[in-house]
RNA sequence: GGGCGAGUGGCGCAGUGGUUAGCGCAGAUGCUUUACACGCAUUUGGUCGGGGGUUCGAAUCCCUCCUUGCCCACCA
């Protein structure tokens, strides 16, 4: 045992520790270790960002994360927490362009593919350690051996096979589709990547002839004239009474301007999705830049072709081809006419309306708010775009489904499945190509013109290989594609396809690709990591990506593995500052938590974290909660100090002949706090268990047990003392144990600077907490044996009462906190030997007589409890008036208890249908109120 | 428009039918008590969002309304 230090120095002890468990493997998991006896424990992290920073989200994320690796390795199993990062396609990409255009005035078109993707990579090498080594910080038990990262070449090589198996079965198709642009990233995105945000706008009114009908005119409702040059019909309710005999008769649109009257003549169309109560009943449609007028396109199209005879405007079927007006980076281009061309959108959209002003077609424009679709990273409002990608049919979706509903995959809380759920049945086919250069690049070549004639094209798709793929789709122009994670033979005759991959389309392979997962049945077979560990037992992660990544890994699971990926998913709440705001960068809002665990160490950061997060809900984080845990570690060492100085080698057994009854009833209290840590654990309620360990740890051992332990401590019995010590390290040496998992650092520490460690099986190549067994709930036969049984809570309590009520009396007549005051008791029954004493030093008082036969002054302060009535005798102090008027406050308060069980007990179906216990426990209770009353009156009496 | 949460003392939360509704922070008062002032003791704050119902008994179950947060949805 060496002695250790007054106030608890993080700083001094986090790294030590850290490098200790480290080189001695503690955190590497070993397949072949796994046993029924040692079962698999895994966790995957939800890899960060790799050019990311260690913000207060991933604390709270991988401190749950940790707890739960902790304890499990405390139960005796074989974990495995598996960490690494994300390659962030956009997120990265656009980090990287930006240090260009800063430090070199340059784009990425400057220096060219090849010369970009090195720059990325470079900064990667130099950006990519800092998470990991800031999770480190916080004290995170990952098997650092097998970190993994997105685009690793085997990983990238389990992408690519991905692709490839998904295209071979038809899951994976090419297509000209809306999809949702960015014009400032210049990509596709996927529809989990769009936000929509209300937005502050106008809602213009403008009005067009009915060419058919001189001085016939339809008003339509717009939010974006600019997008009047795409039109290429209006639509009406085919219900609509106004309109509806308008159906197949044309108006004249009024952009561009420049264009002849006759080549601006578009169809009035019927189709049931226009609302007749919404804006004029009169939609304009705009098939290119709209993803609903596209349908309606879609739609009309089909129906003229299946009732062709019957349509007005067959003829007219060219009017409902999409006429695109703007470019990748969201300016009009010369389809937009004249006016608009080179406009960027925004600004078309003023002129637009002027335009439309000066021809005298503009009827109304007023302030309107409505719900836009903006580029979650890029932070601008995306643009429906008519383009070609790659789609994902997705797979497994009906067995994934049902293992949420089913229950084979819990989530926690479960309220999370209906959302899942929700989602999975309603989702439409995922983008997955984007049009950057960092990410997985799609494993598609296409043959340069001309490289290949009809025939040999035919031939090849005959041939036995199946990289060679035939296309039926006309639009494309290509009749052949190779398509496999190799290069095709003759790269000379091959394009490949310049787009990348949707990070998720990566990242959601990571339970299994990060395991040596090859898509080789043999080779999986042999995979020890992945046999071994595969599925995971927990998932902890945010809600905000239960679709991006979570729904998505339970498919890909299933589709490539056979499995569900995880038994289980937890989900965290989000962070927010202590006034309910997300934290975010620009609020300034968000600390960062290097920064405090400098100031308050791991532990405390950790602690702090943990104590304000209850199930699934968010939050609120102050950085008072860190402080608070810095002071609760604090606490802890100086308890740890306090044992120390009794001095002596770390005690063994117990003798139950020796122990007291505030020994019997903090063991009792272990025990409760035991299953109450345990049970709230099992099922993920990491602040219920915080707030247990708080409680036991502070209120009932030190602020109560060991205050109480001082008597013995200041007494002369040494095999009593020795005994107390014996107790104490009992009671230490499990609450160190339970607070490993929450605070790793300090329990090492204290579990060495204690000498616990000594009893420790040698096992990991190292003597740490980390493998001590989590402690059991006490046996029968110990309690047994130790005499824990019911009296021992109910003497616990009387003694409380009393202590209380006398420190009470100290304060009220102003005798201090200190060694002082002397209190005399006229008990009720026998005390034990010794309890007066504790009792006494409990009340810091400077005595504590005991006289059966103790007749006070007039007006001697009292305190009546079970255990008797406890005096405090004041020379020529007293005040009689006060202390009539606390008693009679007193008299008041119980009359007020006393009327509440009469009522209750005074109704005659209460006695019938209440159960004999709740009966019994309320008779009782009011004879209790009703001695107390007795007291308390005869009390007042002897005032007088 | 649909779905899911939340409303308990100044603040943050526990408490899902049965003692006098708990805890932490903040506040007040007193204490250099010999583990810890990053501490100790005492103490002030609550008709549990409103209304109705079920029950011997409701913060807790049901209905309804109000407030608030989040997610989903092509209303131009």
């Amino acid at each position: 045992m060496t002695e250790i230090p007054k106030a608890y120095e993080p700083q001094s002890v986090e790294d030590k520790w850290y490098d200790f468990w480290v080189k001695q493997g503690c955190f590497t998991a070993d397949p072949t270790r796994v046993t029924d006896k040692r079962p698999a424990y895994s966790i995957v992290i939800p890899p960060p960002n790799v050019t990311g920073m260690l913000h207060m989200g991933h604390v709270l994320n991988n401190t749950i994360q940790d707890i739960l690796s902790r304890k499990a390795r405390m139960d005796g199993k074989e974990v495995l927490w598996l960490p690494g990062t994300d390659h962030a396609g956009i997120a990265t990409q656009v980090q990287v362009e930006k240090a260009l255009k800063r430090d070199e005035k340059k784009t990425k078109h400057d220096l060219g593919r090849e010369e970009f993707l090195k720059r990325v990579w470079t900064w990667k090498d130099k950006h990519g350690g800092i998470i990991i080594n800031q999770l480190k910080k916080l004290g995170c038990s990952c098997d650092w051996t097998r970190e993994r990262f997105t685009m690793d070449p085997e990983y990238s090589r389990c992408v690519q096979k991905v692709f490839v198996e998904l295209y071979k079965k038809g899951l994976i198709y090419r297509g000209k589709r809306m999809v949702n642009w960015c014009p400032a990233s210049q990509t596709a995105l996927s529809d989990e990547e769009v936000e929509m945000k209300p937005q502050k706008g106008f809602m213009y009114h403008f009005k067009v002839e009915v060419a058919e009908a001189p001085g016939t005119w339809l008003t339509i409702a717009t939010t974006r004239p600019e997008t009047i040059p795409g039109d290429t019909a209006v639509a009406v309710n085919p219900k609509d009474p106004r309109y509806a005999h308008l159906i197949g008769q044309h108006i004249v649109r009024p952009l561009p301007i420049e264009l002849p009257r006759e080549q601006k003549l578009i169809p009035i169309i019927g189709d049931a999705h226009v609302d007749f109560e919404f804006g004029t009943g009169v939609l304009k449609v705009t098939p290119a830049h709209d993803k609903a007028d596209f349908e309606i396109c879609q739609r009309i199209t089909k129906w003229a072709g299946s009732r062709i005879e019957r349509t007005p405007f067959t003829d007219e079927l060219s009017f409902m081809e999409p006429i695109e007006i703007m470019n990748a980076d969201g300016t009009m281009n010369d389809l937009a006419g004249a006016d608009l061309k080179g406009l960027e959108r925004f600004k078309a959209r003023k002129v637009a309306v002027e335009r439309l002003g000066e021809q005298g077609l503009l009827i109304e424009e007023k302030p309107y708010e409505n719900n836009v679709g903006f580029s979650q990273r890029a932070d601008v409002p995306i643009e429906p775009r008519l383009s070609e990608q790659w789609f994902l049919k997705y797979p497994s979706v009906e067995v994934s489904t049902k293992c949420v509903a089913e229950g084979q995959m819990k989530f926690h809380p479960d309220r999370w499945a209906k959302v899942y759920d929700h989602w999975l049945s309603n989702i439409q086919d995922w983008c997955i190509s984007r049009q950057l250069w960092w990410g997985h690049r799609v494993p598609v070549w296409y043959p340069k013109p001309g490289a290949f004639t009809e025939d040999q094209i035919q031939n090849l798709i005959e041939s036995e290989n199946d990289a060679y793929q035939s296309v039926t789709s006309i639009e494309e122009g290509v009749s052949l594609r190779w398509v496999s994670i190799e290069p095709p033979p003759d790269p000379a005759n091959w394009i490949q396809d310049p787009d990348v991959l949707d990070t998720w389309f990566s990242s959601w392979l990571w339970p299994f690709a990060t395991m040596g997962w090859t898509g080789d049945k043999a080779s999986d077979a042999n995979a020890q990591t992945l046999r071994a560990f595969y599925p995971t037992t927990d998932l902890v992660t945010g809600p905000d990506i239960i679709f991006f990544w979570v729904a998505r890994m339970i498919m890909a699971g299933y589709e490539f593995m056979g499995d569900l990926p995880f038994k289980n998913v937890y989900f965290t709440g989000i962070i927010r500052d202590k006034q309910g705001r997300k934290m975010s960068k620009t609020l300034g809002n968000s600390p960062d938590p290097l920064v405090l665990i400098s100031q308050y160490g791991a532990d405390a950061l950790r602690f702090g974290t943990m104590r304000s997060a209850p199930l699934g809900q968010d939050v609120l984080f102050d950085e008072k909660d860190v402080e608070l845990g810095r002071n609760f570690c604090n606490k802890l060492w100086n308890a740890c100090r306090f044992r120390q100085m009794q001095g002596g080698e770390v005690q063994g057994e117990m003798d139950a002949k020796l122990l007291s009854s505030d020994d019997r009833w903090i063991l009792l209290r272990l025990d409760l706090a035991i299953r109450e840590v345990t049970d709230a654990l099992a099922s993920y309620n990491f602040a219920t268990a915080v707030q247990t360990l708080y409680r036991f740890f502070w209120s009932e051992y030190c602020d109560w047990y060991v205050e109480a332990s001082k008597a013995a401590f200041f007494g002369q019995d040494t095999a009593f003392k020795a005994n107390k010590v014996a107790v104490i390290d009992f009671v230490l040496s499990h609450l160190l144990r339970m607070f490993h998992p929450l605070l790793p650092f300090i329990t090492e520490e204290l579990w060495h600077g204690m000498g616990y460690s000594a009893d420790m099986p040698e096992e990991q190549g190292g003597k740490t907490i980390m493998f001590a067994r989590w402690p059991k709930p006490l046996s029968d036969d110990e309690k047994e044996a130790w005499g824990l049984d019911d009296t021992v809570e109910t003497l616990a309590n009387a003694k409380s009462e009393l202590v209380t009520q006398g420190r009470n009396l100290k304060t009220q007549f102003n005798i201090g906190a200190g060694k002082k005051g002397k209190f005399t008791l006229k008990p009720a029954g026998n005390l034990a030997p010794g309890e007066a004493e504790v009792l006494r030093l409990l009340l810091s008082a400077e005595s504590l007589d005991l006289d059966p036969h103790y007749a006070p002054k007039k007006g001697t302060p009292t305190a009546l409890t079970k255990l008797g009535e406890l005096y405090l005798p004041l020379d020529g102090l007293i005040d009689v008036d006060a202390e009539r008027a606390r008693l009679t406050k007193d008299v008041t308060k119980v009359q007020a208890e006393i009327e509440k069980v009469e009522q209750k007990l005074g109704n005659p179906s209460f006695a019938q249908k209440v159960p004999p216990a709740v009966l019994e426990e309320h008779r009782q209770r009011l004879a209790d109120w009703q001695v107390k009353l007795a007291q308390t009156k005869a009390a007042i009496e002897a005032l007088s």
